[in-house]
Parts: C-alpha cells; sequence; structure tokens
DNA sequence: AAGATATATATCGAAGTGATATATTCCATT
DNA sequence: AATGGAATATATCACTTCGATATATATCTT
C-alpha cells in the first residue's frame, strides 16, 4: 500500500489539493492508522496525474499560490478498488516510546514517570478527538473509528493500571544497590 | 530512532550476527513494537562498526559461511544512553487493513469476513506467544511485553464483539439496492 | 528425490522521511 | 504599531529504509 494509493483513497471521497491531503493523515479521519508527508504526497500526485489515475485543475486564490485541487478518474476508482481487495501486509507498528521503556534500566524513574504522564495524555487527546466524530459514517468508516477508539482506550487503561508498577519497581531497585 | 540505535539496543542485550538480529525483531522480544529488515540492519553495523559504537569478530562455522559476530563497545553503550534518555518521537503505524476496511463499501462482505477472521487468528497468535514468555525479565522488558499483550487482547476483543456488526450492515445495504 | 524451511551475508533500485525553502495572510501578544 | 507565530500552499533533496533478489549450504518433510 504505497503513497498512491492512500491519495486515491483521500481524493475517492472528496477533491483536495495536496495540502488538504496531507492534513487528512495528520488529524483528519486517516490519521490513527496510516501517515503520509509531504515528500511523498507531491510526487505520487504527479505520477497518479501523469497515469491518468487522477485530474488536476488550478483554483486561484486572492494573493495566495494558486491551489492544485486534485480530483479521482474512473480509472483511478477502478485502481483503487483493485488495491483495496488484495491480500492486506502486516501492519507496520514503529514505537520509540516502547523502545526506550524496553530499556527502562537506563532511565531515570522521574522520567519514566513524565514519560508515561505524557503519553496518557496525548492517548487521552487522540480519544477526544475520535470520540469526538458522532455523524453518521459509512460502515466502514465507522468500524475503523471504533476500532482507534477501542485500542487508545485500552493503551489509556494500560498505563493508568500499570505505569505506576514500572516506576515503583525502578525505585525500589535503586534503594536496593 | 534509527537502525543503527535499534541494533545498538539488541547488542546492549547480548552479542549477536545480522541474522541474529533481524530474527529479534522479526519473532523475538521487539517484533510487536520495531521492525528492520536485512537491506537496513547489514547497512548499519557496518557503520557502527565503523565508528567504533560495535565490534565485530569472525566465528567459524562447519561449512558454512562464517558467522560475523557484533558486540557493543562502551562507546555504544554510551550512544544507546543518550539515546533513550531523548524526548521519544509519535508512534508510526501504518495498517493497511483498517485502510481496506475503511472503504468496506468496495469490498465483498464475504471477503470482510475472511479478512476479520484472518486477522482475529492473527492475533491470537502474537497474544499466545506474547502470553508464553513467563520467565522473569526486567521491569522495563516485562512492561512493554504487558502491554502488547493488552493490545492484542483489546484488539482481538474489539473483532469479536463488532466484526459481525459491519459484515451484517453491509449485508443490509446489499438487500436494499 | 524433490522441495520447503532455516542459517547466513550482501546488494540495489525504488520508495519514503524529515528538514528546509519560499511566500503570503491572519491572529495574538507585547 | 510592531513583532512573532500559526495557518495556507507548493516544492525539493539528501539521507534512510524497504523489499526483492542473489548466493550457498544443511536439514527437515513429503
Amino acid at each position: 500500500m504505497d503513497v498512491k494509493t492512500l491519495c486515491l483513497g483521500v481524493l475517492s471521497r472528496r477533491d483536495c489539493s495536496g495540502y488538504e491531503i496531507r492534513k487528512q493523515f495528520e488529524e483528519g479521519p486517516f490519521a490513527h492508522f496510516q501517515d503520509a508527508g509531504f515528500g511523498s504526497i507531491y510526487p505520487a500526485l504527479k505520477k497518479l496525474t501523469e497515469s491518468g489515475l487522477v485530474n488536476c485543475r488550478a483554483e486561484e486564490q486572492d494573493s495566495r499560490p494558486d491551489k492544485k485541487v486534485y480530483a479521482i478518474t474512473q480509472k483511478g476508482r477502478q485502481a483503487l478498488f483493485d488495491a483495496v481487495n488484495q491480500q492486506p501486509a502486516a501492519d507496520k507498528l514503529r514505537s520509540d516510546f516502547m523502545f526506550m521503556l524496553f530499556f527502562a534500566d537506563l532511565l531515570a524513574p522521574a522520567a519514566i514517570d513524565r514519560m508515561i504522564a505524557q503519553r496518557s495524555a496525548h492517548h487521552a487527546k487522540l480519544l477526544n478527538r475520535l470520540e469526538g466524530c458522532d455523524r453518521v459514517l459509512p460502515a466502514g468508516e465507522r468500524f475503523v473509528l471504533n476500532y482507534g477508539i477501542a485500542i487508545h482506550r485500552a493503551a489509556l487503561a494500560y498505563f493508568e493500571d500499570h505505569g505506576h508498577e514500572l516506576v515503583g519497581a525502578l525505585l525500589q531497585k535503586d534503594v536496593a544497590e
């Protein structure tokens, strides 16, 4: 699932500029399970235009660069259909946070305490955002949104229930030394 | 957190060959929150050797290529310490599975049913692997392991509780058409 | 006997990341 | 009134990473 396909997915819902596509990965409906930056979106849109999967029209704006609005074509919809009907690749998760906590022995207990508090706040914020969406959604979108809510709730609960245990264990270890 | 740092982390626990490092990301203690392939591990080990953060010794083997075993140096341990004491970057998740379900309208209900069943089985398998580790672990490793268990349980529960709802909603839609 | 899986290292083109550059408007603070 | 920061908007580029492939042998399974 490359960035070209991700862009097709976004554009299948409504016409967008590159900037607007980026925003949807940053804080929109795709934010909790995909990501793409400008450095991959703009080249992807270029290639999609060249191969006729999207069209581009320039929209004038008052004293701003023209907004290039991209629209998916029928051929693009077919390509999206084909892509979502493949076997999905395994999820890829990269968590520096977990990597650091794995080596908690190298960290000061106070630092861990702070990290976990920050992380809990982060989960709470995202949870709030996801739960705030009470519009009626297509079944697939709703399913994916609710999955995000379930996972963030579980993560938050884990930190609340077990965060202090980790800090406690390390404080005890420090005393023993 | 680049692959060089990930390798330092793995090597801080025990000496490894590139192949063994890869295995630890594939199915070892790092598998549920990080990943790295040969294409990034071998160049990383080369650079780490050049900058003196790891040493390399060749171990002879019967009728197999020499195993190059890497060991972390004191300088390498310092670099790992510095890295884990930074502010962690945000988690990066890329889930093709969720992207596909987001566009469930483009999928046949039977296909979705199959996908969810496969995904549940996958979570159950990973859960089994994580829960199978009943050795006494350092506090940080235990914390990260239990986090993985909590998240996989939540995901599995979500699919069991709500998977049929999605399929049901799409079947109803098909009837209405 | 054949074929798949595991051990082991290595390369390379393609793709993606993260930082930076450019330019303007709007809003808030000093 | 002035300054600075955030938002809107596109684009490039060096570096890193990914995924596939190549090579070679041993072991296990059918």
